[in-house]
DNA sequence: CATGAATGAGAATTCATTCAT
DNA sequence: CATGAATGAATTCTCATTCAT
């Protein structure tokens, strides 16, 4: 991409797309309305992103990298496996309540069929750091009985209905009091029979 | 054929929406389309369903409907909570093993934002049985750290995932297996502690 | 027209269309809703009158002979020309109050284009009994300086205005007022300078 | 050509709207056509329109402003009321010959029913500078026995019907003739029995 | 590079009319 | 003859994308 496009105008985008689609649906959000949100024209929006899909795959991988980095950060190889699945999860988590608008359109872009052929490769979510510890752990006799697919799916989609909730404030708990709960209930479930 | 709207077609028509809703998605999918799946002409869909928005929420309707019928065949008030609890669990995963284009139609319904007010108040799946389990529990001294949100989030959520990935194809053990491993990892999850 | 058709169901189809015309405009009007109100199947409608048009036509034809009636009936040979025209004008109003609705679709369709060639030869209400009227006075020096057209115009025109406020309910005098105010004046109108 | 929505062109979408529209009516005209016959494409109509009903509200206006500017030019406050009264219909007369297709449309759109809620408050086609002429005559003693809704029928409708016929050719004095008879005929019919 | 007017391919929906029952 | 379900062409309006300025 030229280096005449300003870094900062990409990013007005970026961000009015996750405030919408967010809340709308990307369907049900014109380009229109992400490029005056943005503060540019309509045609300038085109300059960023090749076409509306592009956006969109565009968001969704950053947001997938900041998710990654989050849980690369949470990663402490010299603790023990299963202290470090849970601070991902809880650091995934905390991500998550502060970035809600992100992980609605995240959870929408993993959910919702055909947005693109990448769509499809990902509905899987994976993150090779997160695939080592669950390697890890089984390795180690911990998760005996549980194989990636429910573990992964424990992991992350709770998350989501907690942020939906949370987001339309129905939330009883505050949200740490919401997150422990939420980590303590997947460690133990993923152990299993212990 | 009946003087009156028949009940074929109209089976026809939201059995040929799922089909296309669930893998494209409700807003990529033109009534068009649909009519044609199911082998009537453009306008008839019309006659059986007010608005494209009319057949969406029909369709969320007669789903909401079948889960809830399937949660209540799993009650059976004379055996432990927990146990009526994991019944439930794999009774709604039987069904939506059974019916993963419904499944993955409920998932995009619930976590779509503004299809219309009803979604809105829905967002929270609620389903009035398992809720007096959930209390029941509670009450006896089981799930005690374990708030609504977070037991609703643990028994819906990770099943969308996967049926999604057993749509493509990515489920390494088989389905049976697959439920267990569900159930048990949820149930001892929300003992917690135990 | 086969003799199996009841007049009393095409009287009931043709009540029904001046109603919704007369409220809505003949375009904004389905013919559902015309078969409905009449109490008949949507089907019906069509083996009664071969199209709508054929309807609106019917309508306007058996409206055009009731004022043709109207007209007849206020000839007097015997009494003056003047008042004779006075006459028409009085009764056609009479019949306009009493006949709201049918006075405006009457005027509806005189003033709307293209519904039929038959719309356009007729634009002109021409009606022969008040023709030979106007050429009588003419040929008696009475209404010397107004050619038809204006004579027309006086005669008809205002009335469907009267009829619009009337329904309205925005007429301040009572009806037999208004008519006599708007008998008179149109006379002396027509007479001119005299 | 300019950066902004050109006004040449929401010109002739207008102008082509009032040619369509006087000759076919509103309902019969699809939005396609106007663009069309402006030389736009069919998305551009509704850049400069939100609707069609838009499109014929402002055509409404527009005519309505160019009517209400004739009565304000033909008044002239030193001379006798009665003067200016013959005067504003003159005035609107030669409007009228000048713009009948405008004509037409107005007349369509007066008497059309539910167009819009304006419609319905402006059945009566009031100018307050005509309004004032009416209540000065009154005053004056002029027009006594005439109520306003009778004085505008005569003043306004017959003008619709001379339109007609001179749009279709059927007019057999010139157009002068034919307004100087008009304004005569009103005007005596107006002051009455006098 | 930015702009925003213009485009035109759809999309949802309506409705006169037909025809099997 | 009556019915009313089915039809599908036609209509209004939207929106991603382009391109002249």
């Amino acid at each position: 991409m030229s280096r005449h496009l300003s870094e900062e105008k990409r990013r007005a985008l970026m961000e009015a797309a996750v405030d919408l689609f967010s809340t709308q649906g990307f369907h049900a959000t014109p380009t229109q309305q992400i490029s005056e949100r943005a503060g540019v024209s309509a045609g300038t929006l085109f300059r960023y992103f090749r076409t509306k899909e592009d956006l969109i795959d565009s968001l969704y991988s950053s947001i997938h990298r900041a998710l990654a980095d989050a849980v690369d950060e949470a990663i402490r190889p010299e603790i023990p496996v299963e202290d470090q699945i849970k601070n991902v999860k809880r650091q995934v988590l905390h991500w998550m309540f502060e970035n809600p608008k992100k992980t609605l359109f995240f959870e929408q872009f993993s959910s919702s069929p055909n947005i693109t052929e990448k769509a499809k490769e990902e509905v899987v979510i994976r993150f090779s750091a997160l695939d080592d510890l669950y390697r890890k752990a089984v390795s180690r006799g911990i998760l005996k009985g549980v194989n990636r697919e429910v573990f992964l799916a424990n992991f992350w989609y709770p998350n989501f209905m907690l942020i939906h909730l949370h987001t339309i404030g129905k939330l009883q708990s505050d949200v740490e009091e919401t997150i422990e709960q939420s980590v303590a209930s997947m460690w133990c479930g993923l152990e299993q029979k212990q």
